[in-house]
DNA sequence: GCACACTCTCTCGACGTCAAGACAGTCGAC
DNA sequence: GTCGACTGTCTTGACGTCGAGAGAGTGTGC
């Protein structure tokens, strides 16, 4: 089945036979993905009454492990925001008692945000949600293309998350 | 190699393992990759003193060729932005004098953006430069992955492009 | 012809993000 | 010890996006 990337790409071929637009094939597919997906996710939670954003830092506190604390910084390598994003979304979800923070005992420039009871429920709630509609949006995919997908998705992102960049 | 999305499946399984998280392994991805082409773009842009929001805009008037007019409405559906947000790009861009609104002749309703001549240019530079980096972050992938990677993602791409949602 | 549902664009206020920089605290070299 | 470069967090102001709804215009069924 034909896509917007195709119509997109088909587009350019006319427009500038001279230029060689392959990679538009794969990587504006995935912006373009990514923002449906934004958009799917921001209506799954609101069921929840979460934000993708409070998604996002509960649970990698949630996933973090007992006792569900980690530093902002921890926080920014995970969720590909800036500082003043993360302090202010810490901030919010302070005052909605879903995170508190607390000083670093081995640093004191340092604080540690961590999950309270209430967050933990929410962020476990939130996942098996999402992850139920995950499920539905793949179901267009065998196991093993999903497999495969992964994989070749794994080789483009993985210079991006090791090379400090 | 290694990347955050498997750190970050591996720390669910250890704290649900309950659960199945295998969408993550391709969803997941696809968001965080998002972001980092996000970035890359915008530094990428920087250098022509363009922001992607006006990127998108502009090669989407290129793209639709000679006179490069398209209404606002078609404009949203390539660029997957709500049309308060497309006025507002568009009043930007008539300021900056890159794209001008015209009456549509055949719906009084109706407006249509065509690209100036000095738009038609920061587009088409622009699209070159792109192209180049994202040629560099395929570098990783053959040309039958990069073949392969496209049309797994078609299937993912193609329900959210061809049923209205 | 007329009413009514629909379409298209724009307005408005609230919100979240970013970039740049401030500030306190840390740590190695000397 | 102490100086200086570095690190971790927070502050600030500008900016772009969103959702909801208003207003003008269209066109179909009767």
């Amino acid at each position: 089945m034909e896509d917007e990337v195709d119509r997109l790409v088909a587009a350019w071929r006319r427009e500038r036979p001279d230029l060689d637009v392959e990679p538009l094939e794969v990587l504006s597919r995935v912006s373009r993905l990514a923002r449906h997906l934004d958009r799917a996710r921001r209506l799954a939670f609101s069921e929840h009454h979460l934000e993708p954003w409070e998604f996002d830092v509960l649970t990698a506190l949630r996933r973090a492990g007992s006792p569900y604390q980690l530093s902002p910084g921890q926080l920014l390598t995970q969720t590909l925001v800036t500082s003043g994003t993360m302090t202010n979304r810490i901030d919010r979800l302070a005052k909605k008692g879903l995170v508190e923070r607390l000083p670093d005992p081995s640093d004191r420039r340092g604080v540690l945000v961590r999950l309270t009871d209430e967050g933990r429920d929410r962020a476990d709630q939130s996942l098996a949600g999402l992850l139920e509609q995950e499920r539905a949006i793949l179901g267009e995919l065998s196991r093993a293309q999903r497999s495969e997908l992964a994989a070749l998705l794994r080789q483009l992102t993985a210079p991006f998350d090791n090379i400090p960049g």
